[in-house]
RNA sequence: GUGGAUGUAGCUCAAUAGGUUAGAGCAUCGGUUUGUGGAACCGAGGGCUGUGGGUUCAAGUCCCAUCAUCCACCCCA
């Protein structure tokens, strides 16, 4: 019988965090969540997973059904692993909404799963920031977020010129559907898809491709318009759009506040699914590159619908760690890779294991990371592997030193080696 | 789901036109005498050439299938 060998490749779309990526994605993580205390915003976690149904309440989702991972539990339940967090985020809030405090600002970084194509900067499994402020209908809930994006960015210590915020709003793109060229339902989605590739596209295949849709020369005249819409045209519809009204009271705040790398961008539509006021992307700008989406996020106020309870406002963002990987990668903004270890600990002979042992014992005591020599091997492969492995400081310990009652300690970095007692050698550490 | 490109050691790549036992650099491990690292020199391990089948006296090389990766669509809740 021939054995069967098994590959060493994660399963398609997944990969493996060896200890210098975790450390990467850690970065990204800490980041977020230092951020997001900041400002206030508290900790959720929901399960892996949810019964299926909770994504498929929006039916004739052709996406919820393709892309979910779904299956039947051994008691036939259908069980989904959650693609995404907003439903379940609803359903936690719809179960205690008349307990919980609004506003609500509430963040979770997790793991996701969506059954698709693979390819850079989308796998089937990822992680996602979750941040979101419930119970502010106020355009300040979008000033808040916006702000913990611009202070993530400035904690990245990401240049203003490497990524822009594009925003714009569903209630203007309606406008545009209702009053200005005056669409139904079905054209709406198709157009809706059209106006995302807008900035993807040369403008006279985009033009061919409206009228291939079957729009009029007038219709795709006054498409082109709107999508070169500045803030300051949307001042002279403010009575009519409360899109347009929306834009303006936001960009004055944001311009007032100084804040970097944003603009108003007409085409950004942002799926097609619970989104109803501002929508927001964020891009990584390349030089000599097309701008390539990093996230996005946007204000979406029927949320409890689905559970039968009441509206709430609400608004926020899912940030992908896989694009913001390739962001900070790209830019050289990821710290260098540090095993965090203070001090190694020699050992010299197995008759002393136990000295050097309660000698590693006491420096953990005293808060250090400690790496210790287990097994007696020649001084000089210790120090050399201490070397590898970039441990600024190394303890000897043998029959010398234990007579003297003292310690053998050896910086790294300068070379050099000195006697010290036990006693003193966090002071000497600290101090050198 | 559609179209295209690519799979050789941990990594980057070689292997004339199909022709011995698939090579090199980097990395890893060991040694250059026994309590002191980075260099240099010497040496070792590591490959079912992604997987399965086919053609052939002979396949890393040609053909088919499959899997995976990358790119462009689709989509991005």
């Amino acid at each position: 019988m021939k054995k069967k060998i098994l590959q060493t490749q994660p399963y398609k779309g997944t990969k493996d965090w060896y200890p210098e990526d975790l450390q990467e994605r850690n970065f990204i993580f800490d980041t977020w969540i230092k951020v997001a205390q900041r400002y206030g915003y508290e900790e959720y976690d929901t399960p892996l997973l949810e019964e299926a149904s909770l994504y498929r309440v929006k039916s004739g989702d052709e996406i919820a059904n393709n892309q979910l991972y779904s299956f039947k539990d051994k008691g036939n339940r259908e069980v989904a692993i959650r693609p995404e967090m907003t439903p379940s985020l609803a359903r936690l809030v719809a179960k205690r909404k008349n307990e919980l405090t609004f506003p609500l600002r509430w963040f979770n970084i997790g793991k996701y799963y969506r059954y698709e194509r693979p390819q850079k900067g989308r796998n089937r499994e990822f992680f996602q920031l979750n941040i979101d402020i419930l119970g502010v209908s106020e355009i300040s809930a979008e000033v808040e977020i916006i702000q913990y994006i611009t202070d993530v960015m400035r904690e990245f210590k990401a240049p203003k010129e490497s990524y822009e915020l594009r925003i714009s709003s569903r209630d203007l793109l309606n406008y545009l559907f209702d009053e200005i060229i005056k669409v139904e339902k079905e054209m709406r989605k198709k157009l809706s898809r059209a106006l995302d590739n807008y900035l993807k596209m040369e403008e006279n295949l985009f033009k061919a491709y409206l009228e291939e849709l079957g729009l009029n020369r007038e219709q795709v005249e006054k498409i082109l318009g709107f999508l070169n819409w500045e803030i300051s045209d949307l001042k002279n519809i403010q009575n009519e759009s409360k899109g347009a009204k929306q834009l303006v009271e936001l960009f004055e705040i944001l311009d007032r506040l100084n804040t970097p790398s944003v603009v108003f961008s007409p085409s950004i539509v942002r799926g097609l699914a619970y989104y109803t006021g501002i929508v927001l992307e964020m891009f990584e700008v390349k030089q000599g590159e097309r701008p390539r989406a990093m996230f996005g996020g946007g204000r979406y106020d029927n949320l409890l619908e689905i559970f039968g309870k009441e509206k709430i406002p609400a608004f926020g963002l899912g940030w992908g760690d896989e694009t913001t990987l390739n962001f900070l990668k790209y830019n050289n903004l990821l710290p260098q890779y540090s095993n965090n270890i203070d001090i190694f600990v020699c050992l010299m002979d197995n008759k002393l294991l136990t000295e050097t042992l309660s000698l590693t014992s006491f420096l953990r005591s005293k808060d250090l990371n400690v790496l210790q020599q287990l097994k007696t091997i020649k001084l000089s492969k210790q120090i050399k592997y201490a070397d590898r492995k970039k441990i600024p400081y190394i303890a000897i310990l043998g029959e010398d030193e234990l007579n003297k009652g003292v310690i053998q300690i050896k910086d790294m970095n300068s070379r050099n080696s000195f006697l010290i007692k036990k006693e003193d050698i966090i002071a000497k550490m600290n101090g050198s």
